[in-house]
DNA sequence: AATCCGATCAACCGCGTGGAC
DNA sequence: AGTCCACGCGGTTGATCGGAT
């Protein structure tokens, strides 16, 4: 069975969007919502593949884009999440107000992948790294900036799909965690995400704190009725267990990172933290289990630690 | 002024995944 | 279980622009 091509391509409008195709498409959606993109063309009245109105409107027509300007931050940003995800646009865009995926790879094929190629030979070269936020010779940043919303929020586009998500509110007395893990599995039924770790289930709902608490160190991390519903959406991003350690930090919006104190989280073991190189801190990131709160208070120290020591790096 | 060339980025393309039937 | 469909992802392409010669 041969793959079906998206559309029938004969008579299709190609290349650069016109200002009446933008205003045909954003109309359309306006009224009708996003979705159905294979359709969408015939029903709008456009002379486009599906799949191009999508990209279009995802990279270009959505009232929340944010372009240009990619401020020190958001590169410093877009640099610790590539090392720990790698080419992982979609995801790297989701933590990032306002930018999609086309515009981070695009940023990094000509920006930041050759700053950061640069930054690692002079690493190994010698011992006196450069900061990362100083302009490469060539970087245009282009001050274009079309639709600036600087509050718009985050855009949280999928890297996989799920439509049924599992959620256990841990009830009075509840079981081991690793328990609730081994009977998740069992209803593959009920949840796409058998792998669930059980720090997620326990990180929402706990007896000896309250819902929007999770105990991390010496402290808690709060969660606001929003964050309770990222950690929901944060299991779409990552389907493999190893992932999901990363994803509920990953899932909090860096830019606002002023909301997140990392000292809280750095305090108890500060000292323990600098005994470990990135990659030490990355492997254990990513090989922690969570079976008890114990790994997920751990696994958080990891993780800071990473950032802090990837601060470090940036910093001097 | 004309041409070249590298940088940028919007758009395209192929493929993987999950759901529906 | 197999097939088809819709969607989304990441790699690549190509049009355009601006600086250098």
């Amino acid at each position: 069975m041969g793959r079906s091509s998206c559309c029938a391509k004969e008579g299709l409008n190609r290349g650069a969007w016109t200002t009446q195709e933008d205003k045909i498409l954003t109309e359309y959606i306006k009224l009708h919502g996003e979705g159905k993109w294979r359709n969408l063309p015939k029903r709008a009245g456009l002379r486009r593949c599906g799949k191009s109105c999508r990209l279009r409107w995802l990279n270009y027509l959505r009232p929340d884009i944010k372009r240009g300007n990619i401020s020190p931050d958001e590169e410093e940003l877009i640099i610790r999440l590539h090392k720990l995800l790698g080419n992982r646009w979609s995801l790297i865009a989701g933590r990032l107000p306002g930018r999609t995926d086309n515009e981070i790879k695009n940023y990094w094929n000509t920006n930041l992948g050759k700053k950061v190629k640069d930054l690692d030979q002079q690493n190994t070269n010698n011992s006196s790294p450069t900061k990362l936020s100083a302009q490469p010779k060539n970087a245009k940043i282009k001050q274009k900036q079309i639709n600036p919303k600087p509050n718009s929020y985050v855009v949280r586009t999928k890297a996989t799909k799920c439509s049924k998500v599992l959620f256990i509110n841990s009830p009075p007395n509840s079981p081991p965690m690793h328990d609730l893990q081994s009977k998740a599995e069992a209803e593959t039924t009920t949840t796409t995400k058998p792998s669930m770790p059980s720090m997620l289930v326990d990180g929402v709902a706990s007896d000896s704190m309250s819902n929007n608490e999770m105990e991390c160190g010496n402290g808690f991390l709060s969660f606001c009725d929003e964050e309770k519903e990222l950690s929901a959406d944060l299991l779409e991003d990552f389907n493999i267990a190893d992932d999901i350690c990363l994803s509920e930090l990953l899932n909090s919006d860096f830019s606002n990172a002023c909301n997140f104190d990392y000292n809280d989280l750095l305090s108890p073991c500060s000292d323990q933290t600098q005994m470990f190189s990135d990659d030490e801190i990355l492997k254990n990131w990513t090989q922690c289990n969570f079976a008890d709160e114990t790994n997920v208070s751990k696994s958080l120290h990891y993780f800071t630690s990473f950032l802090e020591s990837s601060e470090e790096v940036l910093g001097e």
